[in-house]
RNA sequence: GACCCCGUAGCUCAACUGGAUAGAGCAUCCGCCUUCUAAGCGGACGGUUGCAGGUUCGAACCCUGCCGGGGUCGCCA
């Protein structure tokens, strides 16, 4: 369950807390059946009309109208049907549209243009929908039909390295997927899946047995009690790894020493290993802050080196299916396939040193994973450009019998550009490390608030949460809202401006009415029956019902861009309903149906914002 | 060179996968604060959807060819 979703006892839910009128426990085909919205209803309503009037019903689709001022949904499934039986497109539009002549949900039902058809809801129908979505505790959503067991493998921070903007992505995205996943009903398991056993480890270790040969760890002559205490920090860490990556980028002879460092920790070097243990406790202690502050959990914090124990049965496993093929020193698994239109690499499985390769830990971590949760779908949200090396993967683990290839997919997603279009720097050209850009965004916030003079009488604490909370609204809603696929600009200031289309401006709405409904409570006025009476009403509840379809696209296309849309555009009709519809100063059948209207929306919306992980505060 | 992604208003991006008049937000301009938070609302301006063909009732979307940008192409992850 959702954090936001308000319908645990506690904290300050009262406002948006009501009664469900789903039995209690999980009946999820009652609430499937109850949970219809417009697409749906008016859909099957259609596929009725085409098979009666025998057309074939996968054209019976409906879908929120393009011309507002024409209709609430249209269908365009009566020029294909026409077409692929011969007939003229309008005159079948005419005989569905007298089909549905008499549904009584419907005020309207016509065709237009070529062959168009053109629904308006009645009043009732529009009416009756609301009061189902204000009593629904989820807000109008359904849930999947099948409920799958599914891993999400997100994050991926590297242990050599402080977390930068480049995990900014795969750490949002991958967070809300996960969040829209278990909301919509699957079990979800979210694994940060640390790079902590690859080639930047023996890197590390090369580097420190040349700068401080005299640790513990490089001693021969002992066997255990290495020092408990890591005489090795972060900052070690952060200086290290760029000067010993870009030796071994020039120089040949400290990459081979490197290699062989990383195949005699894999190969069990104790000294090496109590090392790595400290290397990758240190790491892990300041990455998890950093998740900390951007409001992200995992299930599990495993790594690449917990599908170490794995990996020697799976190369003889892989051996014995005769996968396995040496090669230039190494052992390899062909995966090409005849129908590619270029050779696909074959996965490198043991490197010619002995070690093991990152196609091998995520090879074994399909076998981990496959035997400790036996997952149905595992979703990988990394970066675009890794494309081929999940293909590989994927393959190796279909040829091998572990998981399937239609069980695993890779997410990828495009780069994140400065202002000037390229990937991101910092004005002296390094990489941004993903604490001081938080920083400059929370700097960025706390000062806009100021200057607004929001807050003056909030203690420094509640100040100090706000700000956070407006910054990290910021930066997540600005990335969430670009198409995943897609490259975009990371301008800080532009996701800052507080105007438009951005975090803050939701936040500011949710708060707006959440301050309203306060009022509301102060002066004793209660929610009540919903009464459609101004076209800004009619427009909010046709947003509200349009949020199952914002997350059935999202969750089918793992595009998390479609709950921002809907985000903003909720946010937006609640803000044209709240200019025009005065709700404190209206009679009261009005003011109880409009402070029901605002519960809802309120609802909704931090449902919406807690799926993109983002928290609001309470006042602002 | 081969193979993927992308090219839409001055800028940043949408467009429910082939449908109507291509939509938002910035920016610019014009109205709204003695009225529930103006980080807001209403309106205006802004387009040969990179270019050229093709497919059909209909194309930003599908096919072909160019032009331009990004990415990938076995012992890094």
């Amino acid at each position: 369950m959702a954090k936001g979703d308000c319908t645990d006892a506690g904290g300050d839910c009262w406002i948006t807390r009501f009664p469900d009128q789903a039995p209690a426990g999980p009946n999820r085909a009652f609430e499937r059946r109850l949970m219809q919205d417009f697409i749906a209803i008016l859909s099957a309503r259609l596929v009725g009309a085409f098979e009666r009037l025998g057309f074939d019903p996968k054209w019976a689709r409906a879908q929120p109208a393009d011309r507002p001022d024409l209709a609430d949904f249209q269908c365009n499934g009566a020029m294909p049907a026409a077409k692929s039986v011969g007939e003229v497109p309008r005159a079948v539009a005419e005989r569905i549209v007298a089909d549905l002549a008499e549904d009584p949900d419907l005020a309207e039902a016509n065709c237009a243009g070529p062959g168009f058809i053109n629904l308006r809801l009645s009043d009732a129908a529009l009416t009756r929908r609301a009061e189902q979505i204000a009593a629904d505790s989820r807000a109008g959503a359904s849930y999947v039909a099948v409920p799958r067991r599914i891993i999400i493998d997100y994050g991926g921070p590297n242990v050599a390295k402080p977390m930068h903007v480049g995990h900014l992505r795969a750490t949002i995205i991958g967070d809300a997927a996960k969040r829209l996943f278990r909301f919509r009903g699957d079990e979800v398991w979210g694994d940060a899946h640390f790079g902590d056993w690859g080639f930047q480890m023996g890197l590390l270790i090369a580097a420190l047995a040349e700068e401080r040969p005299d640790l513990p760890f490089f001693d021969p002559a002992l066997r255990d009690e290495y020092p408990v205490e890591s005489p090795i920090t972060l900052e070690d860490l952060e200086r290290l790894y760029p000067l010993a990556a870009a030796r071994a980028k020039e120089d040949s002879a400290s990459r081979d020493k490197a290699r062989r460092a990383t195949a005699e920790l894999q190969n069990g070097h104790p000294g090496y290993r109590a090392l790595w243990a400290q290397m990758a406790a240190v790491s892990r202690t300041a990455q998890k802050r950093e998740f900390g502050a951007l409001g992200v959990e995992f299930d599990f914090w495993y790594g690449e080196s917990d599908a170490d124990p794995y990996i020697p049965e799976m190369i003889e496993d892989l051996a014995h299916k005769g996968l396995l093929v040496e090669d230039q020193g190494a052992r390899i698994i062909r995966v090409v396939r005849a129908e590619d239109k270029r050779e696909l690499p074959p996965l490198l499985v043991v490197s010619s040193e002995g070690s093991a390769m990152y196609g091998t830990t995520d090879l074994a971590t399909i076998v981990q994973r496959s035997r400790t949760i036996d997952p149905d779908l595992v979703l990988y949200f990394v970066d675009a450009r890794q494309s081929d090396h999940f293909e590989q993967v994927f393959r190796a683990s279909d040829l091998a019998g572990y998981l399937q290839r239609d069980q695993l997919e890779h997410i990828g997603f495009g780069t994140m550009n400065g202002p000037d279009g390229k990937p991101f720097k910092t004005r002296a050209g390094g990489v941004m490390k993903l604490h001081d850009l938080i920083s400059q965004a929370v700097d960025k916030a706390q000062a806009r608030l100021d200057e607004a003079g929001i807050g003056e009488d909030f203690s420094p604490a509640e100040r100090a949460d706000i700000a956070h909370k407006v910054a990290i609204a910021a930066i997540k809603f600005a990335d969430l809202q670009a198409v995943r696929t897609t490259n975009y600009v990371f301008d800080l200031d532009q996701f800052m401006s507080f105007e438009g289309r951005t975090g803050p401006y939701l936040l500011y709405a949710a708060v707006r009415i959440r301050s309203m409904l306060r009022k509301l409570r102060e002066s004793g006025n209660e929610s009540g029956p919903i009464i459609l009476s101004d076209p800004r009403e009619r427009a909010l509840v046709l947003r509200l019902d349009a949020f199952d379809a914002a997350l059935r696209s999202a969750y089918d296309k793992r595009m998390p861009h479609f709950l921002c849309e809907h985000a903003f555009t909720l946010a937006q009709a609640f803000s044209a309903f709240y200019a025009n519809c005065p709700i404190l100063e209206a009679p009261a059948d009005l003011r109880a149906s409009r402070a029901r209207l605002a519960e809802v929306t309120l609802r909704q919306l931090l449902l919406t914002l807690d799926l993109l992980g983002i928290e609001a505060p309470e006042r602002m």
